[in-house]
RNA sequence: GGCGGAGUGGCCGAGUGGUUUAGGCAAGGGCCUGCAAAGCCCUGUACACGGGUUCGAUUCCCGUCUCCGCCU
């Protein structure tokens, strides 16, 4: 795996896209997505997803990957971002991960290794769920695997059915939790920071600029191809409530306010689940209206490689 | 001015003469190995004000203030 992996990392709306670009630019790197709705074809206005002109020309990996009917998972994603990390990293060219998808970013990076899934296993659990209630299942899993028991709370179904099917399939405890973390990863993190009220007014205006800029219409196509029966892409913040205004079950500006809400919600999911990592380096961008000076403590925050960057023969 | 109704935690909104004072939303905190923009958990003693009745009042009574209707 890549020795040599950058990775932007953030709440939503901070702007790790655009310095993903910029890091590209001026490292001669290729950029890798760690969104895990960006994925998905077509998903553009309500994922933020950059345009081919703000691109630059970087090329970027993992985007528009995935038919929005399918299911998406880590294990898919940590196969395909690592190729991608050393296919870069073989070319002589720098592997810049950007996204905020934890557990994605975690998976591409370190040695996670998920136990396999299995669809009839997975239907079968999940109809039991739905029949005999979480707390039933819980039950049964604290016989099976005490310890996966009380890793788990009896109220989170979605998680007992899992540690239920890899009982069954591996006929092994399900010990899997996600390892301490090492010393020092195989990446440098920078999370980019910025105050509370800031990052909620740019959610505000980020919403308020994907419905002027035609998310409706985005979702309404979207629908038509079947978005509905896409298990993850319906559930992506912002289509999941277009979902329902379609369907007539609320108005596009309850969807909006909805949806900025959500995204709030998901900034301090976000914060609370780097915030953990103790290898990540910080970097506040509150109020920083140049690019070209944000990009250069971007690179004074790398160390070595982006000090290289800083000189001025390196030019951008 | 008269009559009627209402004043509950940031907001909405139930409710009761007395162990635990609903619920929802927002807010804050946290968890996390195959849907992760998902899923899950934890946190809030508020009853407009002043009197009175009562062993005890957010709940009953009186008054004050405010708001909303209707009337003049």
């Amino acid at each position: 795996m890549g020795e040599r992996v950058i990775a932007v990392v953030g709440p939503t709306a901070a702007g790790k896209s655009g310095l993903a670009v910029e890091l590209a630019l001026a490292l001669g790197g290729e950029v890798i997505n760690a969104d895990s709705m960006q994925v998905y074809r077509g998903m553009d206005i309500g994922t933020a997803k950059l345009t081919l002109a703000e691109r630059r020309g970087v090329p970027h990996h993992l985007l528009d990957l995935w038919d929005v009917r399918q299911p998406a998972n880590v294990a898919d994603y940590q196969r395909l971002a690592r190729w991608a990390i050393d296919d870069i990293t073989a070319r002589g060219r720098v592997p810049i991960l950007a996204g905020g998808s934890g557990l994605y970013v975690r998976g591409a990076l370190e040695d996670l290794a998920f136990p396999g899934t299995d669809p009839a296993v997975r239907a079968r659990l999940e109809a039991e769920l739905e029949r005999d209630g979480a707390a039933a299942l819980h039950t049964r899993l604290a016989g099976l695997d005490p310890a996966a028991a009380q890793a788990v709370l009896p109220s989170n179904g979605r998680r007992i059915v899992r540690a239920l099917e890899v009982i069954e399939l591996t006929g092994r405890p399900f010990t899997a939790t996600l390892p301490e973390y090492a010393a020092s990863g195989p990446a440098v993190q920078l999370w980019l920071r910025l105050p509370r009220e800031e990052l909620d007014r740019r959610i505000g205006t980020r919403v308020d600029q994907m419905w002027a800029a035609g998310f409706e219409d985005e979702v309404r196509r979207l629908e038509r191809h079947g978005l509905r029966e896409g298990r993850t892409a319906s559930r992506a913040l912002g289509y999941q409530q277009l979902l329902r205004y379609l369907a007539g079950e609320s108005t596009s500006d309850q969807a909006r306010e909805e949806t900025a809400r959500g995204t709030r919600r998901l900034a301090r999911r976000q914060e609370s689940w780097f915030r953990r990592d103790p290898r990540i380096t910080w970097l506040d961008v509150s109020g920083e209206p140049d690019p070209g000076h944000l990009l250069d403590r971007a690179l004074a925050a790398l160390g070595p490689a982006g000090a290289r960057a800083r000189a001025p023969q390196a030019g951008r």
